[in-house]
DNA sequence: TCAAGTTTGAGGTACGTACCTCACGGCTTC
DNA sequence: GAAGCCGTGAGGTACGTACCTCAAACTTGA
């Protein structure tokens, strides 16, 4: 049998009050007799039992999850990860809330923040903008101690905020990687699409695709970053012109949304298998893009992991608990038609 | 305020202990009643608490984890990973015990698995052989009712078993698009590696890869597999003789283990570069090939998410609780020297 | 209609921890 | 030596569920 409180006291020589004094680190108790009741914990190898615990403070975590509304089919999909585990979350005394706000709307993320009552939330899981105003707004909750992560887009880090999402620039290198090594001896041009240049995430990428390309596949030239506010209208658009003005494309890195409209003008292009073609997250579409061959190879990061990574990471720091060092990486996962 | 058993009880109008029958399963309630608790508890919400039911069960999970002893580093890997759950486990009341058994000694394996005390272990993961000694034991222990996973290898579902692991021919047909891919247009043949074709995996591997060669890229032409039994110092001798005899070698598979020995083969070779290497599993040694550029892609699976994966369902199975969808399904990764 | 059986209610204890109150002893301080 | 404070002990209640007992109420069949 696990040790209790109770055999810690016992081991101790002190009364069980004093133990709990000591654990749950309220005052009143001399240096030397704490060292003593840690003594006999260390002895014992006594482990709170944190259901009990919890179950004893009426702990229930309540938490917040701030995403961005309508946008892209990936905060679509980050928005049904975490419909998903909130069904399964209440067996755990876990409370999941999500707070929609205007994409980019930076006075309204700060808003929704500030809104946030201290008292009835334990943690908090944005998808935030690098904007002043959202990073006061995170400071005032870590001052009152509610502990934050930030999914997604990786904000400069600041303390006390844990950030959940990939490496957007090894994700870029990656692609660039992929482009290089599947376009082989081949030379021409590359086609870049992006949503937007404001965006960090598309700048990294972009970042770590042009240093390969570069570095590695001098036969290889990039074209000029295509915006396309991840609007797959504009794409279609923008990207039909940009191919009939080149007629030596060998490949199209899409570092952004979007990609209904890639597909659509590929599909219609009867040369377009003649396109590496490297995109950003796995969706319904683009599944069936790399299906069709339309796509060559996708990087994807995963909104489920990323979700209950950043639950994982809330609780720990509520419980003062250590994480499993694995688990809470996120990977920039390669997706082909084959391992899907 | 989550709705508890009182207040079930309350709204169905009758006595908690006969909420307590009816959450338990415990005989002497009518149907009729039971209906009435059952419309109580939908129309409440209500979710029983497992931390508190657990507490008051005084409910001990204690699995037992079945792996190969020695043997190659995934295992080495694997046993790490089930050793770093451990240190986390007391906290969650989860007690895990290792047992190693000599490689592909199914009798061995069986005997072991007859020992596990149906009284102090509430379920096994086990990376099983397909003997029918093997799975004869592992059918004892469904009928004690205790939960049984099968780690890492395939073997023909069973009843009651779930299988924790990658499917082994997408990941060969993986590896086939990755090198069919960056050979591009090259022709040639390609070396094939393997530790014994008796292991399920290794056939599975080779049978996705063949498939995607044949069928996509004629121009490549595999050559007989050169079986290794996993050690590198076989793989050595074996490759070097292969590569003197072949002059128009281009790519390289390796679908078992003994990367090292390659890793030497192809480091000492001057014009090492000029093939395309694609391997199993990320362990430090292939991730410095990855680095050095002498491999080019590796196919992993990851074993602390197959640790994490296996005890969450077989705690799920003994709390009769839903698995949540996503979470374990475990990943074809593919790794390039960028995404590490 | 009565005995035998079945179903239900009331109430208890337990799990391991948190947190509360009250009292007692020893110590300092004027 | 009395007042005040600090450290400690004793004992309690609570959390939500499991599981137990005993008696009361109900149903059933002859």
């Amino acid at each position: 049998m696990r040790p209790t409180v109770q055999d810690v006291a016992r081991q101790a020589g002190v009364s069980l009050a004093t133990v709990d004094r000591v654990l749950n680190r309220r005052p009143g108790v001399r240096k030397v007799t704490i060292a003593k009741v840690e003594t006999a914990i260390a002895a014992l190898g006594y482990i709170r039992d944190i259901s009990a615990a919890n179950l004893a403070k009426q702990q229930a975590y309540r938490f917040a999850f701030v995403i961005p509304d309508g946008s892209n089919s990936f905060m679509h999909g980050l928005e049904a990860e975490i419909e998903a585990v909130k069904l399964h979350s209440a067996a755990n005394r876990t409370e999941i809330s999500i707070y929609k706000v205007p994409t980019f709307d930076s006075l309204a993320l700060a808003a929704t923040l500030d809104r946030l009552d201290p008292r009835h939330c334990s943690g908090v899981a944005v998808v935030a903008t690098e904007d002043v105003v959202v990073q006061d707004a995170l400071a005032r909750l870590c001052q009152n101690n509610i502990p934050v992560v930030t999914l997604v887009s990786d904000t400069p880090a600041r303390q006390g905020q844990t950030y959940v999402g990939i490496d957007n620039v090894a994700a870029g290198r990656t692609a660039g990687r992929l482009m290089g090594s599947f376009l082989g001896a081949r030379s021409g041009k590359i086609v870049l699409l992006a949503g937007s240049m404001v965006l960090r995430d598309h700048v990294e990428r972009h970042m770590g695709f042009d240093q390969v390309i570069i570095s590695d596949y001098n036969q290889l030239q990039c074209l000029p970053i295509i915006e396309s506010m991840d609007d797959s209208g504009i794409v279609k658009q923008r990207l039909r012109r940009c191919l009939a003005a080149h007629t030596d494309i060998v490949g199209i890195y899409n570092m952004g949304a979007g990609n209904r409209g890639l597909i659509e003008v590929l599909s219609a292009d009867s040369a377009g298998n003649k396109h590496v073609v490297v995109a950003h997250e796995l969706t319904e579409h683009t599944r069936r893009a790399l299906n069709t061959g339309t796509f060559d190879a996708i990087i994807h990061q995963d909104a489920g992991h990323e979700v209950r990574s950043a639950l994982r990471i809330l609780k720990a720091q509520i419980d003062k608990t250590p994480l499993l060092a694995g688990q809470e990486t996120i990977r920039i996962e390669i997706y082909l038609n084959e391992n899907m």
